[in-house]
DNA sequence: TGTTTCGTACGAAAAATTTCCTACCTTTGA
DNA sequence: TCAAAGGTAGGAAATTTTTCGTACGAAACA
């Protein structure tokens, strides 16, 4: 079987470094290296900003992010659809942990957790909401 | 800073490969190499024996796995908890991609899938068990 | 008893991911 | 104008994770 190319597979899946930039560039819109480097640093972990660089670019490559180049410094911006990629994450996250059932982890979730008051009534309305349909 | 040692490391995580195989033997409890490598291959991928032997190994020198070796096909199973780990996976899967907030992968979950009314209701009914509390 | 089968041990290779070094270009400002 | 600061490109190194080759011992059995 052949392995899957570099260039052009658009539904590989994230790394988790990957997925600290997309979620920086979710989070704040389109930035530069130098931004998504510092945020990394002040909230996550130490990284050089040469990684982060050489990280996006090849991000780009397998393009996961799309890069404005016409000024010198670059704007990154995600390729990939917030929602769908954390979809696609969970369902599978889902599959391996809790046998493919979403209801086994809701199960766990309000078993395990505190859920505040407001939470509670927040799900209920969802599930309400979803009955009337 | 210093590298995690190998040895003695209750809480590293499992990776994606020993994830599989913790699944394994959670579901079917203490097991031979060859048993879990069977059943990777039957449900889930080809895998060589020597590599699962390998990793076996090594989750037992990491502690994540005991080995009953008294008899010669050794006897493995998980030394950490199904549930325990889950919820620390799970945690750190919310925190990530969903902000800390279960709530939000609920709702995230309850949204875009198709969720049967029965899977609905027994949500409802755990959360109704919560409420009185 | 000898040979085939099945097991473990161990090291190393391979692959995937992450980090960093170096070169070199552009902009800024003294 | 030239040095300093800040940017990108690219290769290579380092690390982590995964896979496999080889050696060798125990068990099964013809």
């Amino acid at each position: 079987m052949k392995a899957k190319s570099l260039e052009n597979n658009p539904q590989s899946e994230p790394t988790k470094s990957e997925l600290e930039i997309l979620q920086v560039l979710w989070k704040n819109g389109p930035s530069t290296v130098r931004f998504v480097n510092d945020y990394l640093n002040e909230q996550k972990r130490a990284v050089q900003y040469t990684s982060t660089l050489k990280l996006m670019q090849i991000m780009t490559e397998k393009e996961m992010l799309l890069r404005d180049a016409s000024s010198m410094k670059h704007i990154y911006s995600p390729a990939i659809e917030e929602n769908q990629t954390k979809t696609v994450l969970l369902d599978k996250f889902i599959d391996t942990m809790f046998n493919g059932s979403s209801t086994n982890l809701m199960m766990q979730l309000l078993g395990n957790k505190k859920t505040s008051q407001e939470e509670l009534d927040a799900i209920r309305a969802m599930l309400d909401q979803l009955d009337k349909k």
